[in-house]
RNA sequence: GGGUAGGUACCAGAGUGGCCAAAUGGGGCAGACUGUAAAUCUGCUGGUUUUCACCUUCGGUGGUUCGAAUCCAUCCUUACCCA
C-alpha cells in the first residue's frame, strides 16, 4: 500500500494524498463511514458508492469476531465478499471497545479479557490473535491493537497504559510480519499514537510508532472525554513530529468542524460513527447548519431536506416529510437522515480537497465552521 | 322503565380520607450522542416563582370533616345487560 502526498495548503498543515490500495484508490483527506457488524446502518451499499461515493469503510474486528465469528468470515472468503464490497475496507482492533466495555474486560499484559456483550462469554484478545483475527476478516487497513485510554486519565495511568499498547504494538508488528494475507491482496496496518492529553507521552508514542509504520499512522485516545481545544493541541503537536509521507488518520473523529480542523492540522483520514447515529437519532448535518427533524418547526415546512446537499435524498423529500418520519418512528426517517450525513461528511471532504488544491483552504474553512455549526 | 359498572391532567389509566399537582404508559416539547452494547438515552409536560412556596384542578352542585380525587346527597353523563 502507498501513500502519496499531493497538494499542500499554504497557509494551513492542510494537504491532499493519494492512499493506494488493491481496492481501489482513495483520496485524502478522507472520511470513511462506519460499517462496525458488516453494514453501514441503513445505507444501501450501492447508496454508498453512487450517491454517497464512500472510497472506504470500516468494520469492527470485536464485533465482527464475536458475530459473525471467524468461520463464517474465513468461509465467506473475508468482510469484502461476505458483505459485497469492493473498495477498501479498514477494520479497527477492538482497541475502542476496551475503552467502552470497561465494566465487561479485563486489562493484562498480555491481553485483554473480554465479557462478549451479547452472551456473557468469556473471550481473549492479544496482539497476535488480533493480527490473526484482521487477516481472516481481510481488511486492507488494519489497525493495531491498543488501549483507548480515557481523556480524564492522570498522566500516570496515562503513562502506564501507552507503555502498555507500545508492548502490544511491537508484538502485533511481530506477528503482521510474520503472517500473510489470505485472500490475495495487500493487508498493511497502522499503529497508533496514544498518550492521552499530555505533550510529553504523544511525542514519545509518535516516536515509539512511527517505527512500524508503512502507509500510515493514527492518533487515537481523543474525542474520548478531553476538551476539545486539547484534542486540536494533540494534533498540532503530533503534526510536525509525524513525516509528511505517512497518511494520518485522527481515529473516531468527529463533528464536520472536527473534521476541518482536523484536516487544518495535517490529519487525512477520519472516521465516526456521529453522521449515521446521530442521524438516526433525527440530527442533520448541513453546510447551513444543524437541523434537529424531530423538532416541531420542521412540521410544515415543504422546503426541499437540503438544498445545497448532494445526495439524491436532499432535493427528493422535504423537510415537513422527514419530520413526520420521525415523529412516527418510521425506519426510513433513520435510512434518509444517515444517507444525507454521509453525503455531506463525504462532501465537506470532498471540498476540503478541492480548497486545499485552489491554496485557499484556511480561509474557507473557518468561514465553514462557523455555518456548519450552528443551529437551524 | 330496571340493573350493573364508570366519569381523574392532551389521551389511556392508577389512586378510594392527610405523605396528591395526583403513579404508569402513550402523545407533545426540548436536549444529548465523536475508532457504534445506541432506530438509543435524558429532561420537561396545570398556573405564578430560580428554589421554597402559594393558587387552581380529579363530571356539576350541595354537604360531612381540622382536612375530600377519595365519604354522603342530588343532578348530569357514558358503556354494557335485562325488559
Amino acid at each position: 500500500m502507498k501513500f502519496t502526498k499531493l497538494h499542500t495548503d499554504p497557509n494551513s498543515s492542510a494537504r491532499t494524498g493519494l492512499l493506494e490500495t488493491d481496492h481501489g484508490l482513495i483520496h485524502t483527506p478522507i472520511f470513511m463511514p462506519v460499517g462496525t457488524v458488516g453494514s453501514v446502518k441503513g445505507v444501501y451499499h450501492r447508496d454508498l458508492c453512487e450517491d454517497i461515493n464512500a472510497e472506504i469503510i470500516l468494520g469492527n474486528t470485536y464485533h465482527l469476531y464475536l458475530r459473525p465469528g471467524l468461520d463464517i468470515l474465513r468461509k465467506a472468503g473475508g468482510l469484502h465478499k461476505f458483505e459485497h464490497w469492493d473498495r477498501p475496507i479498514l477494520t479497527d482492533s477492538g482497541g475502542f471497545q476496551v475503552f467502552s466495555l470497561t465494566q465487561i474486560r479485563k486489562i493484562t499484559e498480555e491481553g485483554c479479557t473480554f465479557q462478549s456483550h451479547i452472551d456473557g462469554s468469556r473471550h481473549k484478545f492479544t496482539p497476535e490473535n488480533n493480527v490473526d483475527t484482521q487477516r481472516i476478516i481481510g481488511a486492507d487497513i488494519m489497525m493495531a491493537f491498543d488501549e483507548c485510554c480515557p481523556g480524564d486519565a492522570d498522566h500516570s495511568y496515562a503513562e502506564k497504559s501507552l507503555k502498555l499498547t507500545q508492548g502490544w504494538l511491537e508484538r502485533y508488528a511481530k506477528r503482521f510480519a510474520e503472517t500473510e494475507p489470505l485472500y490475495g491482496y495487500d493487508q498493511t496496518f497502522f499503529p497508533i499514537i496514544q498518550g492521552c492529553v499530555y505533550p510529553d507521552l504523544r511525542v514519545q508514542a509518535a516516536e515509539h510508532a512511527l517505527q512500524f509504520a508503512d502507509a500510515g499512522i493514527a492518533i487515537g485516545g481523543l474525542a474520548v472525554g478531553e476538551p476539545t481545544e486539547k484534542m486540536y493541541e494533540m494534533i498540532e503537536l503530533l503534526n510536525p513530529v509525524i513525516p509528511q509521507d505517512k497518511a494520518r488518520y485522527l481515529m473516531g473523529v468527529g463533528t464536520p468542524a472536527n473534521i476541518l480542523e482536523g484536516i487544518a492540522r495535517g490529519v487525512d483520514m477520519f472516521d465516526c460513527v456521529m453522521p449515521t447515529r446521530n442521524g438516526r437519532n433525527g440530527m442533520l448535518f448541513t453546510w447551513n447548519g444543524i437541523m434537529n427533524m424531530r423538532n416541531a418547526k420542521w412540521k410544515d415546512d415543504f422546503s426541499e431536506l437540503d438544498p445545497s446537499g448532494t445526495s439524491f435524498v436532499d432535493h427528493y423529500y422535504t423537510k415537513a416529510y422527514l419530520h413526520h418520519l420521525f415523529v412516527a418512528g418510521e425506519m426510513y426517517a433513520a435510512m434518509l437522515a444517515s444517507e444525507h450525513n454521509l453525503a455531506f461528511y463525504l462532501d465537506v471532504v470532498r471540498q476540503a480537497r478541492l480548497h486545499i488544491e485552489q491554496g485557499d483552504f484556511a480561509s474557507w474553512k473557518d468561514a465553514a465552521v462557523k455555518k456548519i455549526t450552528s443551529r437551524l
